[in-house]
DNA sequence: TGGTCGATATGATTCAAATCATAAACGCCC
DNA sequence: GGGCGTTTATGATTTGAATCATATCGACCA
């Protein structure tokens, strides 16, 4: 919960649900609202010029989104959607900056989530710009296990589909399969009934 | 100047110089201390198995570098490398904190800083995952047309290499070479001895 | 002025992932 | 239980960027 729900209430967030599919802002929307998901869970992605999707997050209970377009000041860079029945929060940009003000810790969490964001982004941006699928996906599995409430936990089920795994990626679907089938030939990972385990 | 002069002399940061190619830190050493480029410019950058370059940043006077790493508390990404004579600040991670914690419009600075290159590595993520490099390479040069201290002055004169834009995008110099070429024939930008331009 | 180095240029060839086509397996709901 | 949509699977073919090879250009300097 990177805004305890005490002072979400405090500022007078308002909550509310949506329904599978439902989207919570438009690519270029002005970002006028921080949201930060109670339960469900919502993807951030956009789409190419020919359809194809790329998936930037997928945010869940506890965790904001959006929040970068207010604190750099730019347009949402991405469509939101809730993947399932979702309860959210949501309070005013102005408000969200009085928060922060008045919270150094609260403050800090965002800066420290911000750069863990960033984190990831440079590990796959290197990743797909410098090598092979199996390279992409292993270190994005791996990324994925060592950075989820699972941390270090055995054996971890990838909580994604091959085609969201793609479309993370920039792979296609056939590619993604491929690739996962040859590193479980080659005792990368494990694949149990469609599911893959990473140790 | 994202921390002002004065701040960083009340605080006893640490002003040095080091020289063309000499190394400030290299990846995954721990993150000990906040940077800032007085002048000169630095070059973030990590190497893929078969030596290919990617580069993360290039960071010039008045920015910072490596703070990602203190912030999220994880090791340096990348190797960091003066590309010139370069005169650096610096202040253990711990006066680091106290300074924002101190300031709020300075941690504010951060925040936003983060935020917009978060931006930038979301949309070059994109581009290289789903477009062809005439789409890329136009992408990139947009964005840094319009978010460097040039902002919307016209004809904006490219300040990097072609290997440079290769290694920013995961292209091959070659690529570039006649990708340009050809975006240049398109009339879609403008090269001048060599110099690409950008209206 | 000639020499060296880094950047730009260009053609020929290769190769791996995208694309296209089609099918099987599974989960879910009426 | 049967039908439908989503996910996984697999083969055949295409394609465009990487790779390899080589050349030219320009800047700097001895």
């Amino acid at each position: 919960m990177i805004i305890p729900k005490e002072i979400l209430t405090e500022y007078k967030a308002h909550f509310f649900e949506i329904q599978k599919d439902e989207y919570v802002f438009l690519e270029d929307d002005p970002a006028l609202f921080y949201y930060q998901v109670i339960s469900g869970s919502v993807k951030m992605s956009s789409f190419s010029d020919d359809g194809q999707e790329f998936i930037q997050g997928i945010f869940r209970a506890g965790q904001s989104f959006g929040e970068p377009a207010i604190l750099g000041d730019f347009p949402y860079p991405n469509n939101a959607i809730a993947t399932e029945k979702t309860e959210l929060a949501r309070v005013p940009k102005a408000v969200f900056i009085e928060i922060l003000n008045a919270h150094f810790e609260i403050h800090k969490k965002f800066t420290s989530s911000l750069a863990n964001r960033l984190r990831y982004k440079a590990i796959l941006l290197k990743e797909i710009s410098s090598y092979c699928p199996d390279h992409i996906i292993i270190t994005l599995l791996k990324y994925l296990r060592d950075n989820t409430e699972h941390k270090g936990k055995p054996n971890f089920c990838v909580p994604y589909t091959r085609q969201e795994i793609a479309d993370m990626t920039g792979l296609r679907v056939e590619t993604v399969i491929r690739t996962v089938k040859k590193l479980q030939q080659d005792g990368r990972l494990n694949i149990v009934q469609h599911k893959i385990f990473l140790r």
